[in-house]
DNA sequence: TAGATTGTTAATCGATTAACAATC
DNA sequence: TAGATTGTTAATCGATTAACAATC
């Protein structure tokens, strides 16, 4: 009756997990799925992945589950893993040369096109692939290409400036590497990722 | 009066931008800070601050705030940046090696010491002064340096047995990079880091 | 049929928000 | 003093959990 959809944020973030479960079940040749069956594989309570699937419009059967190749498809059509989005990365240091080596970004449906740098021995060079061009081209393609995301990776002293160098081309939503409180229009998206700490939660447990 | 320290799980996760953005008005001169300060910066509620640093023993002053050096150590502490735990790594592919080049560990107090592989074109060599070793070398590593947790960033199809080897071994925390539900006794503790998953909610909200 | 499982409705729990007295 | 801010207590909101009728 809840048809509007609607899942939790942390439901959200459960789906990549039933998704990748799933997969394995359907190469060990499970047609149908039960969240009684999902739930013990991941330590979960059955009726938290009865709600999130409802939230994504997934019917289940009862006695039989849900038919696992359609939770499959409706996890990657929720995602974003069928379509494909074009991303720039705004700094190739370290941390950035690293996600341009990274392979896992195509199965989610984005592509890197183009890295920006101000290392005059990186410009003109390929990573993976990626085109590194001078951040001065940055305006320019962003907004021929009307591209909406950057990955911003450049040292925390420069996060600012390059943020706001990134919203006059274009940009929309800042996937915010530098561990640095951007200063953004409030109709800026700003994820901020901040990789070390769920591994500081990890520790946490043994401290 | 709720005196046992006690901070949720998303107020923890806040923490570290509380921390970024203390440090730069610091910088500028601050000696205290606001929960009003502070929230306008990260457009939060000032109340959800206060909450946060109450849960950390932070105490402030009524029209003064938060001095501001106080907040940093206790957010350092507290997230466990001033310690230095030794972590192993698991798989040095792609992404493995990116984690290694990745200096970022080392100021939230964690030390990457050694990686394994099962390539031996790269056993014998060092990515950013952390020598790789050879999988079979890793039993006797862990229990001999009594290690506690480890990074798995091998590729999915082997991310179960991986696991394993390093139960084994002693290993209690598993920083699970794999896109893969690792199925492991009730004691072990598994961070699955789906590192695109908030990108992919930075993108929901533009399409 | 009997047992397993869904999906609905209600109860609980925990995090966020609101209100406000205390206070520097 | 007046205004800003903390910290407490209560209210709200949303996510999780419980209970259970419907059903394959």
């Amino acid at each position: 009756m809840n048809s509007p959809m609607h899942i939790s944020l942390p439901g959200l973030k459960r789906l990549p997990k039933y998704h990748a479960l799933v997969k394995n079940l359907v190469l060990d040749g499970h047609k149908n799925v039960s969240s009684t069956t999902i739930a013990k594989h991941l330590n979960l309570e059955p009726i938290i992945i009865r709600k999130d699937l409802e939230g994504i419009q997934l019917i289940g059967k009862p006695k039989i589950g849900y038919n696992a190749n359609d939770l499959l498809n409706i996890i990657a059509t929720f995602m974003g893993w069928n379509r494909m989005d074009e991303l720039i990365l705004v700094g190739c240091g370290d941390l950035g040369s690293a996600l341009l080596r990274y392979n896992g970004f195509k199965e989610r449906g984005f592509k890197i096109i183009a890295g920006f740098d101000i290392n005059q021995t990186i410009i003109g060079t390929e990573i993976n692939d990626c085109p590194i061009f001078s951040l001065e081209k940055l305006p320019d393609l962003c907004k021929r290409l009307h591209l909406k995301i950057g990955i911003l990776t450049v040292p925390a002293e420069h996060a600012q400036e390059t943020a706001e160098l990134m919203i006059e081309s274009g940009i929309l939503g800042i996937w915010n590497f530098s561990p640095t409180a951007l200063d953004v229009p409030e109709y800026i998206r700003v994820q901020r990722e901040d990789l070390l700490t769920s591994l500081t939660i990890l520790r946490k447990e043994f401290i």
